[in-house]
DNA sequence: CGCCAGATTGATACACATCAATTCTCGTGG
DNA sequence: CCACGAGAATTGATGTGTATCAATCTGGCG
């Protein structure tokens, strides 16, 4: 388990394709993150947005498609911290420079806002700090929860409390069959649960071999009676 | 792994000893977090400061001594998300209660502080706002480090880099043979990192017999050559 | 001095990693 | 439209790091 298990080099660089500034827009889903100015910007699937150490000099709002956050080690090791999609923020930090990369999982669009902007946006109303802070709360208890995960939980619990999470977030955690998207490929759903890709094919076929899950696609999973899955996920 | 690895239940309620209040003290250690209004509490050793699920009436700021805030599974299995000593703030969240329970390893000294008097303040004075931000932004940044722990270091790497954070908190890193405390038990410290307490100890052992560490009593470390830690931490 | 919770150490089990083929998927070009 | 190729996913065989089970040891305290 010591040496390197799934090097994932990326060695490209963002190509951004500058659109007309739409300040101010209207809401769509997500939290109810305040609107700053902002600039649209593209990227296609599998370019770095931005490295481990870059000036931190802008916060993303993804409008649409999925990024993933990684930490990589010297030797190759990757964990993904986090996959922000519709309405998700990312980028924000307290440092000068960030502390992970982010990476277009699929092709995506975001909001660009200047880190500037925002600092003399909060500095002049104070209400919109509010909305920065609910955000930060949120993914500091997200990743309270996601500590649970990946220092105690079994790879079943891990993939079904994944499955669920999706699920959730995808407003199918209700409807009964329903069908949930599986955008990111399995090395990154290892790299963010904590296992190896063939620990994660496994436990997935485990399950459809159990009835939990089914699937018609790669990249799409149907959830047969969700709360086999829950119960599993169990969370605190 | 899948049942109940070392169950920990406190059913002791928190014993609060109220004193005069001393608001807006002096700066000592820790981050530049603003002073609020504030109540000094005490709390003895592995008193619960307060439950998850707990209404969050209050924000907390350690005075001196080391807290644990964890997560339970309802099966007993526990992860501690943060030790939080003097000058560390806890106990903030954008929910109505807390997400995880708080309880004192050694005995503690809190600045507890009404989530309504920091809202006041920062709608008020927007600068404090910025301090609440950047305190919440270093407690993400350590939790995405944490999950590159949890999720992708060997048992000795994850002691190392323990170890190493203690020193660096305590200031005690540039020492060379410098001393620091580890004022937590063992299952603590497993809960924090992932693993058992056996683990933890053959570790620890390993650790000495290879000249890593050296140990005078229970409770304190030595650190020999705490550059080979800081390899084995390797961090990214 | 003897008790007892916490820590250490030992023997063994097992979940997941690793190594190694196969088999799928899907884009591409004939 | 189908054959082809390449990367991704799956499946199998085996290894190993850490959990589990079980004593034994240690150090603080009445």
């Amino acid at each position: 388990m010591n040496a390197m298990m799934h090097p994932t080099t990326d060695v490209m660089r963002p190509i951004e394709l500058r659109r007309p500034a739409a300040p101010l827009r209207g809401s769509d889903g997500g939290t109810d993150f305040p609107k700053f100015a902002s600039t649209r910007v593209s990227f296609l699937k599998d370019r770095t947005i931005y490295f481990e150490g870059d000036d931190a000099s802008h916060h993303y709002r993804v409008v649409s498609g999925t990024v993933r956050l990684c930490k990589v080690t010297e030797d190759g090791r990757r964990q993904i911290v986090a996959f922000p999609t519709a309405g998700d923020c990312f980028g924000w930090t307290g440092w000068d420079s960030y502390c992970h990369s982010a990476e277009a999982v699929t092709p995506v669009v975001l909001e660009k806002i200047s880190r500037r902007s925002i600092e003399e946006a909060v500095q002049s109303n104070p209400g919109l700090g509010r909305g920065v802070l609910a955000m930060l709360s949120d993914q500091l208890m997200s990743a309270h929860n996601h500590f649970l995960l990946l220092g105690r939980m079994t790879a079943a619990e891990r993939i079904a409390a994944f499955l669920v999470e999706l699920a959730r977030r995808q407003d199918r955690l209700d409807d009964e069959g329903g069908t949930i998207d599986l955008p990111m490929s399995r090395i990154d759903i290892a790299d963010y649960l904590g296992l190896t890709i063939e620990t994660v094919s496994r436990t997935i076929s485990a399950m459809k071999r159990d009835g939990l899950i089914s699937a018609t696609a790669l990249g799409s999973i149907r959830l047969g009676r969700s709360e086999a899955l829950e119960q599993l996920a169990l969370a605190a």
